[in-house]
DNA sequence: TCTGGGGTCCTAGGACCC
DNA sequence: TCTGGGGTCCTAGGACCC
């Protein structure tokens, strides 16, 4: 059997641990820049606050909701994230991290485990351990578990935020009641070729024939319609070092002047370096780009990227940050008014075996270098040791007014019982 | 004034090989 | 009149996820 376990509004229910007194009422979390509503209490949800609200629009409805409004505290999310996947992963025999907030455990040859109550004990211990309410589904397949989830959440009152699919009377009667655009990997496009030929629920979708499906879609949605047949396509996804690792920013304001925008730039670059480093990859190409505001419709618009090939591969931040801002040079354009630039690395091999090549090679002296700023920045707070290339003065270019403390991950910032 | 960020996988088509 | 067959690799773009 697999199980998805799935964090209850997630960053909400995060902002309320430390805030019991926000129990009950609607919450938003704003996305980088305080820009637009990424996360919503069910509150909130239940109030009409949209997904994606611009939040310079709905000022007046925050006010007037009484809606608490967060600026995205990551540090707390990842920290609170990694609390929950601890437990769930010292409960099941196996795990794959699929999100921040959401995870697929495996249960194989687990006959003797009454799956009902051991999910139902693992919700409590969740809970007791970190203050988030999660709901738990379980089914014979990846897609089925998202299913039940659904369903575990949507009818809390009657589950208890537990729902296992173990019958095939079951399994339809779930199918039934999903709409094909809530079928995990079924987006905007698939449901309007869906809906056209008169599929509108999951269950639709499994009495097409497999040859229909192979010829008119891909293998993608044969995979998935087996899948919700309750047959086993997709096993757990081993977490492995990530292929690509992108750090892009919308700006606080508009940016004119090439020195401004190639601040941003090795800035970024010297972030992908960090995370690069921290999985023990090197890239062999990075890709730079910058970009307008497409909301600003009297501006002219431009947008151009380019990938750069890397003479070796190298994680350094000193290399990275030159052939970022290379690539930078090769696509500004004066005269244009950028709100957004990003830096994206690529084709990665692993730091400890990669081809040295004949007329080139990464300078040596970098990597222990790298290891000693890594090292300083780690524990005596990030960013003390920069580039010459970046901004001394100013740590974080981002709007975040609304921004609650790292309860979890800063000693000076806990959490105040008495004062 | 103000509208997010970070990933994965698959496919079709081009370029190349013998 | 008539001009093969079978591969691999790479890339851009699309679609999806959270």
């Amino acid at each position: 059997m697999f199980g998805l376990v799935d964090c209850n509004n997630f960053y909400a229910s995060c902002e309320r641990v430390f805030r019991p007194d926000l129990e009950g009422k609607p919450i938003a979390i704003l996305s980088n820049n305080d820009g637009c509503v990424i996360a919503r209490s069910g509150e909130a949800k239940l109030l009409g606050l949209p997904m994606g609200a611009p939040a310079f629009k709905y000022e007046q409805f925050f006010k007037e909701k009484k809606i608490h409004v967060f600026s995205s505290n990551y540090p707390l999310y990842g920290d609170m994230s990694n609390r929950v996947m601890n437990i769930l992963a010292d409960m099941a025999p196996e795990i794959e991290i699929y999100s921040i907030d959401e995870a697929f455990l495996k249960y194989t040859n687990c006959d003797y485990l009454d799956l009902q109550s051991h999910a139902v004990e693992m919700r409590k211990r969740v809970v007791k351990g970190t203050g988030i309410p999660v709901s738990v589904g379980f089914a014979e397949t990846k897609a089925l578990s998202k299913v039940a989830n659904k369903i575990s959440k949507k009818f809390t009152d009657k589950t208890g935020g537990v729902y296992i699919i173990d019958s095939d009377e079951k399994r339809i009667k779930a199918l039934k009641w999903t709409k094909i655009e809530d079928v995990w990997g079924v987006g905007g496009k698939l449901t309007k070729r869906f809906k056209l030929i008169g599929v509108h629920t999951a269950y639709d979708f499994t009495q097409l024939t497999d040859e229909y499906v192979r010829n008119q879609m891909s293998v993608v949605e044969v995979r998935l319609k087996k899948e919700l047949e309750g047959k086993p396509m997709l096993d757990l996804d081993e977490v492995k070092r990530k292929k690509n690792i992108a750090i892009t920013r919308s700006f606080d304001k508009i940016y004119i002047d090439y020195e401004q925008i190639k601040e941003r730039i090795v800035t970024f670059a010297v972030t992908c370096s960090e995370k690069l480093r921290k999985q023990q990859s090197c890239c062999n190409s990075l890709l730079v780009f910058v970009k307008t505001s497409r909301h600003r419709k009297d501006d002219s618009q431009y947008y151009n990227s380019v990938v750069m090939q890397l003479p070796y591969p190298t994680s350094s931040s000193i290399e990275l940050a030159k052939f970022a801002t290379q690539g930078l040079k090769k696509i500004f354009r004066k005269g244009y008014r950028y709100k957004k630039a990003g830096v994206i690395v690529m084709d990665f091999v692993p730091e400890d075996q990669y081809q040295m090549s004949l007329f080139e090679n990464a300078n040596p002296k970098h990597k222990q270098l790298m290891k000693a700023i890594d090292l300083i920045n780690h524990t005596i707070g990030s960013d003390k040791i920069k580039l010459a290339g970046q901004d001394l003065q100013k740590t974080w270019k981002m709007k975040q007014e609304k921004l609650s403390p790292r309860y979890t991950t800063k000693l000076n910032e806990i959490i105040d019982i008495k004062s």
